[in-house]
RNA sequence: GUGGGCGUGGCCAAGUCAGGUCGAAGGCGCCAGGUUGUGGCCCUGGAGAUCGAGGGUUCAAAUCCCUCCGCUCACCCCA
């Protein structure tokens, strides 16, 4: 086989669209359900504005994205998150006159260049949300609340919703130095990624994975508890909606995330099953984000869910999506001008909103009625010569195997009739 | 970028350690047929494989050696 799939891209086959139809359908009601609107942005944007956007250092930008120069020499990107095209947006169009918060959703592919495995891959599609221009923590309960609903709606169970608190552009500068003064004591022990984090990321020293890491994070300074003051109050009257509105979660100090944009409150939703992919959701507020791109100084909070991975958890936990409603009939044809006619009937049966197709021209009438079988249908039309000169067709249900003869030119009616009883 | 596992018809897969009987098993799926125009089960037949690619060893390679490619899992990162 000489062509496939990019390597970390795959086909949606026909089987598993029920799956992709079954979560947008609920993530669209639910994004509803809470008034948010449907943004689609660009598959690709200028470079820079992930560069000014997610931050120069992080990985992502660093060595993910798929950046090239077009014909006309400009520097794009394909899209590696979601957040930033939103907001690009919300400032291109003026978005600040409108009502605020202004309450967005998207479904979109991602690209990021990454080695791939289970659950991550090189394009994959998240549905988001971004609630923008209001700084309120009953913002940051209703975007955390719609993730959580919408994972329920789903069906998934057995899910971890993980919050966290990095605060803010005042007061985590200060925690910052904390944390490097802490681990600076014992540089030794650090694994080699931690090493550049001191240095270049040092919030990510918290959720290194290496033992020994893990254990100098134990006694680390905690997010949670260096925060300002305006930080501290925004943190628990969050914690207080979250028990309001019921929503288990867990405070976990050592939940930073990678994107450099995040401030403030920062939350994951995490599967049952160990095992490669971690998370199925993420997000968090970004209220510095849009001076980065330029704009006035505009608050705004959102996540992002991996389509893939609730998929692959919606199969892991054995929940089944609905199937589209398959054909309601195959219509069979036996001779040269039953099969001219047939091919009228077909069409006749679609126009009248009825799914048909024709069984394979040429086979004999064991062949198409083996064909309508593993289609699945459950009427077989059959018309041959004898039933086109007496004006009928055979009208076969196939599950009862049974079968009487309807007028041709009444078929989609006696259809209905059918199915109706 | 680092490390492990794996590559046999569309899919699953025996065979690879101990080279010849592999002119490559079996199952699913696909196509045809099982007498005159009737499916699902069953039966028969058929199509479909440069055994990932290239090179090497050998009288002989799907099986051994080398290189490359691809897939996959994990680290990392993230959805």
């Amino acid at each position: 086989m000489s062509y496939r799939a990019p390597r970390g891209t795959s086909d949606v086959l026909p089987e598993d669209q029920p799956y992709w139809r079954y979560v947008e359908d609920v993530a669209r009601g639910v994004a509803r359900r809470f008034g948010y609107g449907r943004l689609d942005t660009p598959v690709f944007e200028s470079s820079g504005l992930f560069v000014r956007g997610v931050g120069q250092v992080t990985d992502i930008v660093e060595k993910e994205m798929y950046t090239f120069q077009d014909r006309g020499g400009d520097h794009v990107a394909l899209r590696p998150e979601g957040t930033a095209p939103v907001c690009r947006a919300y400032l291109e169009h003026g978005m600040r006159n409108l009502p605020q918060p202004v309450r967005l959703f998207y479904f979109c592919p991602i690209f990021r260049y990454d080695r791939p495995q289970a659950g991550r891959y090189r394009q994959h599609h998240q549905f988001g949300v971004e609630a923008i221009g209001d700084a309120d923590a009953s913002v940051d309960a209703e975007v955390i609340e719609l993730a959580w609903r919408l994972m329920g709606e789903l069906g998934l169970t057995d899910l971890s919703l993980l919050v966290n608190s990095i605060g803010d552009a005042g007061c985590r500068p200060a925690f910052l130095e904390r944390l490097r003064a802490h681990y600076s004591t014992q540089v030794d022990h650090l694994c080699d990624d931690c090493k550049l984090r001191l240095t270049r990321s040092p919030l990510r020293l918290l959720d290194c994975k290496q033992p020994a890491c893990i254990e100098m994070a134990h006694e680390a300074p905690r997010t949670d508890e260096h925060l300002c003051a305006d930080c501290r109050g925004h943190w628990e009257r969050l914690l207080g909606y979250l028990r309001a509105l019921g929503i288990p979660y867990r405070v976990e100090p050592r939940l930073v995330r990678g994107l450099d944009y995040y401030s403030r409150t920062v939350f994951e939703i995490q599967p049952p099953q160990e095992g490669g992919q971690t998370n199925i959701c993420g997000g968090g507020r970004y209220d510095g984000l849009m001076e980065q791109l330029e704009g006035p100084p505009t608050p705004g909070i959102g996540f992002g869910a991996g389509m893939e991975r609730i998929i692959l958890n919606l199969k892991r936990q054995g929940v089944a999506a609905p199937e589209a409603p398959p054909l309601t009939a195959v219509v069979v044809h036996l001779g040269a001008s039953a099969t001219e006619r047939a091919v009228a009937l077909a069409s006749e049966l679609r126009n009248a909103g009825i799914g048909a197709a024709l069984a394979p021209a040429g086979r004999s009438l064991r062949s198409q009625l083996r064909y309508a079988n593993s289609m699945g249908v459950p009427y077989a039309l059959i018309l041959g010569d004898d039933e086109l000169s007496r004006g009928v067709v055979v009208l076969r249900d196939m599950a009862r195997a049974e079968q009487h003869e309807a007028p041709l030119d009444g078929a989609a009616a006696a259809l209905e009739a059918a199915e109706g009883g």
